[in-house]
DNA sequence: CAGTGGTCTAGACCACCGC
DNA sequence: CGGTGGTCTAGACCACTGA
């Protein structure tokens, strides 16, 4: 919900949210560490318990923040189980869904296409980073990924550290203080090319699933593009509406 | 009166969030109705204002309300714009949406494969009604549709009425009093076959995005079973995470 | 046990709608 | 203007955690 149509009237709670936000931006509360505790929050902005608490309802909602009975809040790490699966919607036709392997295929710092430096918000001949890899399923390769950051956002991304983790989205948080907090993703049908063949088993022509995923950060700046083609024979994609 | 005392504890707010969906599914409440105020279902709850509203505001976060201040809450309608597009996930390639108009292609009452009597949770051999219809955007045939539900649930659907709208969700609410409520799709990519072909106008082997997606009423209950076919030259289905 | 988040209350005032 | 939902308060008690 984006309106800044009434610039007039702001409820506290949607303001003490964008100040936890920036706090969190900030680096003061790195990921995986406990906020202080609603009552010493609400004194500190001077605002009754319940909108501070209406405050963090918010940032738990969009998956900042994780809200644990008895301990406290915490800033939401990517590494906690709960928010692994957060982008990750391929699953097995029973259901059931784990982590891929990878295996880095390229890495390379070059100049945007056009269409990249549209996506990410950068100039025209700025450069990215890109990074293909092939990820694999069960033991069969079931995910082509091919995506591009910002190399200044991300920089020496394209050498350190020498191996990359499976989880990406753990780095740029640890590493480049770069936490993905929501993302687009558009679908579409494609034919396998030679690429695909040589990757991941397919016959040319064959039916791909390819995802576009558009990942942002806390503040909704583009971080990451990400096209990634999948074999629909033993997984398929997963959305609950 | 609020004793209940549960063996599992359940907050109050639960227990009338549920309390007010089965007024509602009850047909106390028929969509497009306003509810009681909140001052007013609050007294006959005998709970506080800001208990009753914790229960409406998971109703609408669930879409199954509408709020609107000043006028008060409204039981969701499948003709309001703001829920026409919840399970349409498909957009142009330039971000914008619209609706597709539709033509059956065929419309009968049969029994129930070993797959559809699995989803809709009946009998082996009960009855369905299956529709196969193909949907129109901006003048192409963008969808093939394939859906089936239990014909006991939706008396009478194999013939009556005659004309089928456009929006079918509208006709389940209105006619038999079935909201869908949610959904689960699972999409893969698939090869066009020769009905894709004669209906879609695409070659035989070309890469299509296929969806099925389980239709679920207000308390879980599958509703409908639905397979499309799409392509994706001109659109592609969008997802938000 | 003290401290955290989770629930619930009773009331105040504000922004909005329709008459 | 009265009635609706939206915000905010100050405080109580409950359920859970960890030392």
């Amino acid at each position: 919900m984006n309106d800044q149509s009434t610039p007039s009237y702001r409820p506290l709670y949607q303001q003490i949210k964008e100040a936890l936000v920036s706090r969190i931006v900030s680096g003061a509360w790195p990921p995986g560490t406990f906020i202080p505790s609603e009552s010493a929050l609400s004194q500190e902005y001077g605002v009754s318990v319940g909108t501070l608490r209406k405050a963090v309802d918010a940032l738990a909602n969009d998956h900042v923040v994780i809200r644990h009975q008895g301990k406290g809040t915490v800033v939401a790490m990517h590494d906690s189980d709960s928010s692994l699966f957060q982008f990750f919607h391929l699953m097995r036709l029973d259901g059931t869904r784990s982590l891929p392997i990878s295996q880095v295929l390229l890495r390379e710092r070059r100049s945007a296409t056009v269409e990249e430096a549209k996506v990410l918000g950068i100039a025209a001949n700025a450069e990215v980073v890109h990074i293909r890899r092939i990820r694999v399923l069960d033991e069969v390769p079931a995910l082509l990924e091919n995506l591009v950051v910002d190399a200044a956002r991300f920089p020496a991304l394209e050498s350190e550290p020498q191996t990359l983790p499976n989880t990406l989205y753990q780095l740029y948080q640890q590493r480049f203080k770069q936490s993905v907090a929501k993302a687009e993703e558009r679908l579409f049908a494609v034919a396998a090319d030679a690429q695909d063949q040589k990757h991941l088993g397919v016959e040319v022509g064959s039916p791909l699933l390819e995802v576009r995923r558009i990942a942002r950060g806390l503040q909704g700046e583009a971080l990451e593009y990400r096209v990634s083609r999948c074999e629909t024979q033993q997984h398929c994609y997963w959305n609950e509406l």
